[in-house]
DNA sequence: AGGATACGTCTGGGATCCCAGTTGGGCGAG
DNA sequence: CTCGCCCAACTGGGATCCCAGACGTATCCT
């Protein structure tokens, strides 16, 4: 009955542990992180710490410049828009590929998200909206039903993280404003309407500075 | 004047050659591959290789099983199709996005593109003829401006790659209309009607068996 | 005093060594 | 002859060592 399988790699928990101090904004943008220093500092050897890095830097929070080191990388505006501009493709292409019944379960699902969402906004919570709001919108990539498009959308996904924790609960845009915008998008997902769906996407996303903020 | 970034570091080398070699199809799919033999193959030692073997398998090339080597990972047909389906999200999406500049400028590029896809299919010369329809398509990508997504289409690009080198040739669909199914997207590109061609490439996607062949 | 230079110390890249896990083949028992 | 077990030869993961390159700083010359 052992789970020989489950041997969880050094790589691994270095990968995890550096993307998370990332992500939380624990290690700022900017700083230079030494292998040596992450190495003591997990108690591990280099050689780990290295390969973590590597798939870091390929996930686009890190910049190794050769022989200098390895900085946390920021994300330019520019960079957010393209990001955010890739979510709307991916998530509009999710509800047009979506067969009904999947619509159908979709529905249910994210009515229930989205009265979380309010209940969340009403009590001030910011830091349970946005995990509502990023699965909210990962719903529509989901009803796809194409898990590659999913890695993929989650890939462009969590560098949005990253400038989400930057600005640290302050919203732009309006709440009430958002909440309505994501019931209309779910209006038009339900309905199968994905050149509606993507305008409206567009909007909502401009409108809520999206690029920064949860959206 | 000396341009010491250009240093080229042995894990580059080791992951352009396997690359090139798991897409030309000089690596059959399913074949192990050993950290040992690869080093020794390519005269250096397994550190670099193991980056390499790490890089390619996060781009979905290799799949690394524990303590038991690496395996050429080959695509099923779900896998072809759902890449077909991003990659039709994301030219979509590029020519939604694009500038009226841009897309007059991408008239003029893909206009000689297909003189020339039509001259290589008329002395039967596939070869030449492959990649300029993934250059033609590619285009319409790269007329949004936005680098992420056109970094995230070639990701997603080159898997296909090897299916293609796969089927060898074996052109499924009839040249002419290919050409011609390419010249109504251009047409409907070069007019901004996005929507119009989202519909038109799932066309093409379909008659073309895009998942297997250039498309 | 200002600037060019030389050196010490940091960085990451690569090589080598060691270890645990997996596997498949060979040998022995039934 | 067949089945099961055991061992030997692989695998990749991690640790350690060594190396070349990049910077910062101190120093020396002008």
């Amino acid at each position: 009955m052992s789970r020989p399988t489950v041997r969880t790699t050094a790589a691994d928990r270095a990968h995890v542990h550096i993307r998370s101090a990332i992500l939380s904004g624990e290690l700022a943008v900017g700083v230079m992180l030494s292998e040596n220093d992450l190495a003591t500092e997990m108690a591990m050897s280099r050689t780990p710490v290295r390969a973590a890095l590597a798939r870091l830097q390929e996930e686009g929070l890190v910049a190794i410049y050769p022989q200098r080191g390895a900085m946390v990388r920021g994300l330019d505006a520019r960079e957010l828009e393209e990001a955010a501009e890739i979510r709307r493709a991916l998530e509009t292409a999710g509800v047009a590929g979506a067969g009904d019944v999947a619509r159908a379960a979709l529905l249910d699902r994210l009515q229930d998200n989205i009265v979380a969402q309010e209940r969340a906004l009403a009590r001030g919570d910011f830091a349970a909206f946005v995990p509502l709001a990023l699965q909210f919108h990962r719903g529509f990539v989901e009803v796809g039903g194409n898990a590659l498009m999913l890695a993929t959308y989650d890939r462009i996904q969590d560098r949005q993280q990253l400038a989400i924790n930057r600005s640290a609960g302050r919203i732009v845009g309006d709440p009430a404003q958002v909440v309505s915008a994501h019931r209309d998008l779910l209006g038009a997902a339900g309905s199968g309407d994905w050149v509606a769906f993507s305008e409206m996407l567009a909007d909502h996303q401009a409108r809520s500075h999206d690029f920064g903020t949860a959206g």
